[in-house]
Formats: structure tokens, C-alpha cells, sequence
DNA sequence: AGCACGCCGACT
DNA sequence: GTCGGCGTGCTC
């Protein structure tokens, strides 16, 4: 007497990695009838639709992943699923599919992916923003796309749009080419075409770009180029309202050009034709909490899918991208030349802080290099990768140091605020006026931060306009950008700050850019510390000289001090060249066995004892073998303890990814199946080791 | 993860 | 006598 019923299997944002049966709603359409979909008569659920249903004792969103007659569960354990949201189009197979991958490959339940990948109000459990939404949309009056003027290309970006617009199917391509060598100006006439290609039928371009506060030039140079196409941002900096505007118009096709931070990769575009990553080396690509997917990563698989082409630009690509270029895997296209006509690269001198000492972290070198700027009135960048006004304070009589009571951290001095902070968990106190031990009073700063070379750079030139960009200076919302425009309206004679000044902004009369104290990143224990000073300080020596160069020809410089001007990164970068530091160091990690020849997954363990997060991870280590899988020992975190817990991590390594894809997701069953109090979780391809 | 239930300490 | 600590168990 059993009639087949309709169950719908659905993911649910849970780490219960299953899906969950249901019986569907008694009539799919009339639950949302106020949307003017067909009232009554029963509809078909259908894969991808979002499902308002009962999950223990709260009610939430949920997507259907199957729809099927049977369920292994009885039938009495079944709930009814309370609404389909019916009046926007499924999430495509496509999309779905995406997400399988990226769960799977992340080791993370499908739901724990999907759910969260979609804007909050589009979960919300009333639609009253949804049909706000759409409304707005519909009003919205689509122009016709009017072409704008392109500047001319040089024969490198002409071969490298070609080669973009007609490449059929999947093909990855690595856009290699220094700061200023016109990479935006490939990616908007590749854009173009691809877009025109598809005409009437609608294509959709995705750009990725690392943080699109730092970088809103790029969105403005999209906008004015495609005048009257639909340009949708995606970024964390929305506001819930906005986001979903934005997500409906990709998913439902209207918005041609998505650009958006590492999110957006997992926004629906049914009409996906060209994928576009800007700046790939980019550490912010990679997802540090969560879910810690590479953006990068996903992008490629995303292309593979569709069959369609993505370009990877970068100066500096990362030490992956860089091995498929060279084994073929990637195409490469080469920008060589300054697209600026007349544009030189910027000359790079390293300052051998032995022999010149700095005084308050400047070197007598630098600071005549400065007054001549100055007194030629062109604009300088000093570069400082520590905010603060000192990173620990300390007592010469007795030995304190201003050690953070939660964390395995110094606190920093502030002077402005006159506080001490710590940088990990947030803990403020006063600044001590005598040594807490032994009542000295003669505590003193040790070290510096961008706060203290900016009062020193006032103090050497009062009649100069000082600026100071970094985390704190910036906090409103708002205010780095406002900081930026100051520069650019000339406003500023010295800009000092920490990597928020290395990314994205051009600065037409910059022609001095000085790098403090780069040395610490050259011995770090982290492999890829390396790889990433080099990205970084490329990336910020070309904030120099993008100008064309004056008739005067005053070349642009970069002033690094250094203690080890011998040091082969410096020699590379003073060379301009990042090809053969790359090479260098892509066979150190061959020789090393360390990635991308090596694939690693890194489990993390929190608690309120370090013998308890170490404890768990041995238990880890010990309850499955693998032999195509090595198991490093579980070590404490370098920074244990963060907000009075205790942090460690277990290090798992193979030659093979499918072998430790293989691994993990056993590995994974086994350790859910601990009982344990231990927080923990899982890395795949983590970055900081 | 939420969110409940469930049994032992200091308070309106 | 209750409010509330977090241990344990469940979610179609």
C-alpha cells in the first residue's frame, strides 16, 4: 500500500557529513504563492532549489542535492519539508558540482560548502529581501553596450589578447609580466572580445582580484571600458542587501562582468566563458578560516569544468603556477616591456646597513635619497611590515618584556593611544610607567614599528607632509581609501606603511621607495617566506616610477636596507629578475621534496593544555597508517598560545594527491569517531607551515 | 555546530 | 527552594 513518494535529499550547513531525508511540501507552490508562482497544483522539486525545512528544533535553509523515491531511513523519522523557494532559477549541476569538488577536496561536508557559499538573505527564511531584490533588478534599465575606446596595444599584449580570446576550450595561461607592463589593459580587450564573441548569447567573465578596497582602480577602469554592461562586485565589504542584489544578478545572468575577492569563486554564473585572476601569487586568495579553500585553486578546477579558458596574471606567480608554465601545463604569455611608453624600470639599490647604520631605522644613505625627493617635490613610499609604534617593550635592569598574560606574543607599543596591545588576541593595557618586576623606572621601546619612523621622519624633516598607512591608521571604513586619494592629489611628500601600500595603487609622482627591514622573512622556518619577500617587495618597488619618465630623466629607485646585500633574493630583485630566482628556488624544493612537489595537509588542535592538543594529535598520528603518507611529529604552533589556548599542529605529507586525498578522507572518519575535546581541523594545501 | 536535556553549586 | 555550570546526545 506503499505509493512512491517524492523525498528530496538535502544539504544542510552541519558537519554532520550526510544528507537529510524529507518527504516534499504538500504543495510546492502555494507555500510561496506571494511570489506569483502557480498557486496549488504541485511542482516538481528540482536539484538546486533551496528548501526551507525543520532540522532538530530549529527551522533552516537547506539545498536539494537529490530528489528520490526511496530512503534508507523509516519512513516516521521523516519530516515534511516546509517551503521550496521556487521563484528564482535552480543552482545549476554545474555549480552544485563545484562544490562537491571543493567539500571533497577539503574534506568538508557538501552543505558546510554550499550553504555558506550563498548570500545570507537569499537563506533567510522570510523573502521579503528576496523580492526586494529582484524588483530592483527589474528596474534597473539595461543600456545598450556602447564600445569605448581601447588604448593601443604593444605586439606582447596584442599576442597575449590573441591568444586569450582565441583559445578554445580549457586552457590555463600564466600572464607574466612586471608591474606596469599593461596586464589590466590585456585583460579588458581579452574581456572585450570574449564578451563580443558571445554577443547576443550572453557570456560571463569572472575576475578575481586579491582585496578590492585596496585595488578600486581596476573596478573603475572595468566600469569606463564597458559602458552599459552589467558589472557586479562581490566582496566581503558588502552589505547583506547589495550582496544579494549582486549574486542574483550573476546567477540569474544579467551581470556579464563579476569582479570580486576569493568569495566570488563560488558565485553561480551560468553563462561562465572566461575566467580572469588578477595578482595569482596573491596570499589572500587562500581562505584562512572555515573553510580553507585556494580561490586560485578552485578558479582552475572551475575553468577544467566549463571547458573554458583562465588567465593567471602575476609579476611574481607563485612557485605552483609558475612549475605548470615551465612544464607546459600553463600556457605562458610574456609582457616584458613597461607598456608606458618611455617608462623605465625603477633602479634598485641595496643599502648595507653594517656600514651605514641606521639611526631610528634610516640609513644616512636613505635619508639623503629622501631630501632629494623632496626637494625636487616628488613623492616617497617607505615600506615597514610592523605596525605599532615598537613591537615589545622592555626593562634593561631586570629583563621584563612585555609579554601578552594570554598569548605567546609580546605586546606592542602604541604611543598614540598610549597602550600596549597585543596583535593576537586584542588585549589592551596601559604603557607601565616603572617595570612591573622590579620598579625600574626606565622602561624603554625596543624595536620599531611604522609609528615610530613616521614621529622619526617628522623630526628629520618638520617642513615635510608625512603620511602613515597601515591596519591602524585606516580603521573607519572608508578612511584608507580617503588616505590614498590625499597621496594621489599630492597632498603627501613621505607615505609610510606596512603591505597595505604594496598593492594596487599607482602613484604618478612617486620616485623613491624605501624598504626598512626586510631581513627577518630571509631566514624564517617557513619555506615559502622566501617566495612571498620577494612578491612583496617586487610588488611594492613597483609603486615607483610607473610614470612616464620625465625629460630630466630621474630614474625612479628603490633603496633596500639589508644586512645581507650578498643575499641571491636581493641580487634577483636588483636584476629585475624574477625568472631565475624562481628556478632557484623551484629546485631547491624539488631537491627538498617540498611543494609543489610534495602535497600536504596540516590537522590543528586547540585546547586549554598544550599536553591535551599534543595528546590528540599523537592519538591521530597513531590510529591510521597509509603507506603512501608520511606523518611528521605533532609539534606545538609557533605562536602556542593565542587567548589562553594552546595550539599545535600535525604535518601529513605525499608524494601522490590522489593518495593522500585518499588518506584524509578515511582519516577523517577515523578522527570524527574520537571522542575528544580537542577542537580540531583540517588543511588541505595549507600555506603557513 | 546548535540546541536540548540532565544532574550538582551559590543566590534573588 | 531556583538559576546556571557545561557533559552528553541528537539532528532526516
Amino acid at each position: 500500500m506503499n505509493r512512491p513518494q517524492t523525498l528530496l535529499k538535502v544539504a544542510l550547513d552541519t558537519p554532520l557529513d550526510t544528507l537529510f531525508d524529507y518527504r516534499q511540501p504538500e504543495s510546492a507552490g502555494a507555500a510561496e504563492s506571494n511570489a506569483g508562482s502557480e498557486a496549488g497544483g504541485r511542482v516538481d522539486p528540482q536539484l538546486g532549489q533551496l528548501v526551507q525545512v525543520s532540522f532538530g528544533r530549529r527551522e533552516t535553509m537547506g539545498l536539494i542535492i537529490e530528489v528520490a523515491d526511496h530512503s534508507d531511513l523509516p519512513g516516521e523519522k521523516l519530516k515534511q519539508a516546509l517551503a521550496i523557494r521556487s521563484q528564482l532559477p535552480p543552482l545549476s549541476s554545474e555549480w552544485l558540482d563545484l562544490c562537491r569538488f571543493a567539500a571533497d577536496y577539503y574534506q568538508r561536508p557538501l552543505g558546510e560548502v554550499a550553504i555558506p557559499a550563498l548570500p545570507k538573505n537569499l537563506r533567510a527564511l522570510k523573502t521579503t529581501s528576496i523580492d526586494r531584490a529582484l524588483k530592483k533588478l527589474e528596474k534597473a534599465a539595461a543600456h545598450d553596450p556602447t564600445p569605448a575606446a581601447c588604448p593601443a596595444l604593444n605586439a606582447a599584449q596584442r599576442q597575449a589578447v590573441d591568444a586569450i580570446a582565441m583559445a578554445s576550450g580549457y586552457q590555463p595561461m600564466l600572464l607574466y609580466g612586471v608591474t606596469g607592463s599593461g596586464k589590466t589593459e590585456v585583460y579588458l580587450q581579452a574581456i572585450a572580445r570574449v564578451l563580443g564573441q558571445a554577443g547576443e548569447a550572453a557570456a560571463q567573465v569572472l575576475i578575481l582580484v586579491p582585496e578590492i578596497n585596496l585595488t578600486p582602480q581596476l573596478e573603475e577602469s572595468v566600469r569606463q571600458r564597458f559602458p552599459g554592461v552589467e558589472v557586479a562586485t562581490l566582496h566581503s565589504g558588502l552589505a547583506e542587501g547589495e550582496r544579494l542584489r549582486n549574486w542574483l544578478s550573476a546567477h540569474l545572468g544579467r551581470a556579464r562582468i563579476v569582479l570580486g575577492t576569493r568569495l566570488a569563486v563560488l558565485a553561480s554564473l551560468p553563462k561562465l566563458k572566461l575566467i580572469v585572476i588578477d595578482e595569482e601569487h596573491d596570499p589572500s586568495y587562500k581562505q584562512q578560516e572555515g573553510l580553507r579553500y585556494s580561490a586560485r585553486d578552485l578558479a582552475v578546477w572551475r575553468a577544467r569544468q566549463l571547458n573554458i579558458p583562465i588567465v593567471l596574471g602575476s609579476a611574481t606567480p607563485s612557485l605552483e603556477t609558475w612549475q605548470h608554465a615551465q612544464s607546459g601545463r600553463y600556457r605562458q604569455l610574456e609582457l616584458r616591456a613597461r607598456a608606458v611608453p618611455d617608462a623605465v624600470l625603477p633602479q634598485v639599490r641595496l643599502v648595507d646597513v653594517q656600514r651605514d647604520k641606521p639611526v631610528e631605522g634610516l640609513t644616512s644613505t636613505l635619508l639623503t635619497a629622501l631630501r632629494k625627493r623632496l626637494e625636487k617635490g616628488e613623492q616617497a613610499l617607505l615600506f615597514l611590515n610592523r605596525r605599532g609604534y615598537a613591537p615589545v617593550v622592555s626593562c634593561d635592569a631586570c629583563g621584563w618584556v612585555s609579554n601578552c598574560p594570554r598569548c605567546t606574543a609580546f605586546m606592542v607599543l602604541h604611543k598614540l593611544d598610549r597602550r600596549l596591545r597585543c596583535h593576537h588576541c586584542g588585549l589592551e593595557q596601559a604603557i607601565p610607567k616603572a617595570c612591573p618586576t622590579c620598579g625600574n623606572i626606565d622602561v624603554h621601546p625596543f624595536g620599531r614599528g611604522t609609528q615610530r619612523v613616521e614621529e622619526a621622519l617628522q623630526q628629520h624633516f618638520p617642513q615635510a607632509r608625512v603620511l602613515r598607512i597601515d591596519a591602524d591608521s585606516t580603521r573607519r571604513k572608508g578612511s584608507a581609501q580617503e588616505a590614498f586619494e590625499t597621496v594621489h592629489r599630492g597632498e603627501v611628500d613621505i607615505l609610510i606603511g606596512t603591505q597595505m601600500v604594496a598593492k594596487g595603487h599607482d602613484f604618478q609622482n612617486l620616485t623613491l621607495v624605501g624598504i626598512l627591514n626586510p631581513d627577518t622573512a630571509l631566514f624564517s622556518h617557513d619555506y615559502r617566506a622566501g617566495e612571498r619577500l620577494f612578491a612583496q617587495l617586487m610588488q611594492v618597488a613597483g609603486r615607483a616610477g610607473r610614470a612616464a619618465q620625465k625629460e630630466g630623466g630621474n630614474r625612479s629607485e628603490v633603496l633596500i636596507q639589508t644586512g645581507y646585500p650578498q643575499h641571491p633574493l636581493y641580487a634577483a630583485l636588483t636584476a629585475h629578475d624574477y625568472d631565475s630566482y624562481a628556478q632557484v628556488l623551484l629546485s631547491e624544493r624539488r631537491q627538498a621534496a617540498l611543494p609543489p612537489f610534495l602535497y600536504q595537509a596540516m590537522l590543528r588542535a586547540e585546547a586549554a593544555h598544550l599536553d591535551a592538543a599534543l595528546e590528540f594529535l599523537e592519538q591521530a598520528r597513531n590510529c591510521l597508517e597509509h603507506p603512501a603518507i608520511v606523518m611528521n611529529d605533532p609539534i606545538p604552533m609557533t605562536v602556542t598560545r593565542v587567548a589562553n589556548v594552546d595550539r599545535a599542529q600535525l604535518l601529513v605529507e605525499s608524494e601522490s594527491r590522489p593518495a593522500l586525498q585518499a588518506f584524509l578522507k578515511l582519516w577523517m572518519a577515523e578522527l570524527r569517531g574520537l571522542k575528544t575535546r580537542v577542537r580540531w581541523s583540517l588543511e588541505v594545501d595549507p600555506v603557513d607551515i
